[in-house]
DNA sequence: CTGAAAGCGCTTACAG
DNA sequence: CTGAAAGCGCTTACAG
């Protein structure tokens, strides 16, 4: 054992070879004897050398790192793909930098420092680019894939759940169980995903002319749908079934009518959420929501990710990817068999 | 606007100095004009200059990247433990790059891939290490931080809060409220945290004569911590107070007392958890917990790991933090006035 | 299969 | 203050 950085030249002079041989015996695909990687290898673990990644980067023009942007990771849904994401990276050999962006900051801020580092390529979760942002990426060859966003005519992968046709399938299920009033929770104002949750809500809704929905702000948080759900019933005409745009929200909404306005769920009222988040199998609440297949959704970002590594030209994807709903106990459900999902957990 | 990798050569040659001018205009503390910075920073604007971070890390021997490793991420009080993390470091200008270990997996299967990179740190939180390991950094002069661990006679910065004492509070506070018979609910059998807490809080029960508390087990999950609660009752004995390893079974274990066993809490039982995450303040639990200082814990933790960079000699501490109880209802009170810790969110 | 050599893109003494 | 040059630790044609 020695002291110190070992390099490569330290190993070649223990086994007897050249610095050329020891940087064939680690890496695969090179031509090199048998006889010697075993000399090497043997030199190398007696050293306790590793290969200096950045001198590897640096000549070899890949850094085997991805950098992956995520805001909001207190939100309960991220955690679980920050974990899938890491799972997925790992596994296929590649390391991770994490950048996590405020609510009140751009990525554009932090896209230059992962670009500093030579990351092979970017993922943004749950935050948005700009234009500019992904010409300079493309200048440098590096791909970009967007996580549960999108960005019209951008050159970057997109990879999103069906947030509008489970918007419109929620609406659909309310109003076969015949719900009269819906009223639809909102998460913050400026997300797609908010966005496009309502707009496949309130336009399935207005298709069908049932009576137009009642709306309230949340902010994707749990005080907020608590809140929200207070203000909803606080009106005129009142709702019997909300939709929220997230998990979060609707457990905030049902502690409010439960705990607060003493109504019964789903005798009274039905709530449905969005993201099927652990806390909503909880025995106490046990939430009808809708689940986007995370882990799916994920391992082909990173597919398509690695791909686009290794063939720069090939042109961006824009994906959807269905979930499912989720039946549980917060919903009132129609007469007709509904092909009910049961949460099979 | 030019395409492709722009080095510190084309700046130059663009503004009309030398090489090392550029890399002058990059770093502070070095000696060069105000004119020629001016000069510099035009040119490397017009070009889309950046530095190559991967050049500089092999010259100046400092990759400015910290290896942060992560188990359990999924446990709802480690996304916050990670958000501050990176927020600290974030701030202070240094990169992170993020590992996930399975509950199956050793600390040393991705040390050395951290190493590789030539992180300036590495930060380990919920997992342990192995003495080799901690050897195997020294050797590299690469300081370890172990936060909300630590290892008997390892040459690593431990961070911990106060397990040990937060229990021992926990069951002064139950004894003096007049709870006849304790229980508590452990969490994952092999990890210190668990330990800890249970060990402070039976040495107190025993010290002060009451009688031994009852025992389950709930594997950190809300889950687990249903079904101990259950299994606690279905006993000969049953408790009038549970303590819980952390906040997520606690929450489970109220939900098994109220919704199954139709007790009240906190007339009938109490219950007490640990962490204090996000849930635990919800309206339909508020949950009486210990909160850990986790902000003081993670920038203590931080500035501490900065410091041992920049002076390798400096030896290992090893820190204890001291929380507070966070009282709110689902814990029965001593008479006398606790100097209670009220909910201040 | 193997080794000598060039070169990745920087920082930093060194000399002026 | 400024530039020419060495060198960080690798990979990879190139020649043998």
């Amino acid at each position: 054992m020695t002291r110190g950085r070992v390099t490569s030249f330290d190993v070649a002079k223990e086994a007897g070879v050249s610095q050329s041989a020891v940087s064939r015996a680690f890496n695969s695909g090179t031509s090199i004897s048998e006889k010697t990687r075993l000399r090497v290898e043997a030199a190398a673990e007696k050293l306790g050398y590793r290969p200096n990644a950045m001198a590897r980067t640096l000549i070899s023009r890949r850094s085997n790192m991805i950098g992956l942007v995520m805001a909001d990771i207190v939100n309960p849904f991220y955690p679980a793909v920050l974990d899938t994401f890491m799972r997925s990276f790992q596994q296929l050999g590649h390391r991770v930098m994490l950048f996590m962006v405020a609510r009140d900051q751009q990525v554009s801020d932090v896209l230059p420092q992962l670009l500093e580092y030579q990351v092979d390529g970017v993922v943004i979760t749950s935050a948005t680019l700009s234009p500019e942002m992904v010409e300079h990426c493309q200048r440098l060859q590096t791909p970009v894939t967007l996580f549960n966003r999108y960005v019209e005519g951008i050159q970057a992968d997109s990879i999103c759940c069906d947030n509008i046709g489970a918007s419109r399938a929620i609406a659909d299920l309310l109003l076969d169980a015949g719900h009269r009033q819906l009223a639809f929770i909102a998460g913050v104002r400026n997300t797609s995903t908010s966005q496009d949750r309502e707009q496949g809500f309130f336009s399935r809704i207005h298709e069908r002319r049932a009576t137009a929905p009642l709306k309230a702000e949340g902010h994707y948080q749990y005080q907020g749908g608590y809140e929200a759900a207070l203000a909803l019933f606080a009106g005129e005409t009142k709702p019997d079934a909300i939709f929220c745009a997230n998990d979060l929200m609707a457990l905030g909404a049902i502690d409010a009518i439960r705990n607060q306005l003493k109504l019964n769920i789903p005798e009274q009222v039905s709530v449905i959420g969005f993201d099927d988040i652990k806390e909503a199998s909880w025995k106490n609440y046990q939430l009808t929501t809708y689940r986007p297949r995370v882990e799916k959704m994920v391992n082909t970002a990173v597919e398509n990710m690695l791909e686009r590594i290794s063939n720069p030209e090939r042109p961006a994807l824009q994906l959807i990817e269905a979930g499912e709903i989720v039946i549980r106990q917060t919903a009132r459900l129609p007469e007709t068999i509904y092909q009910p999902i049961v949460d099979e957990r």
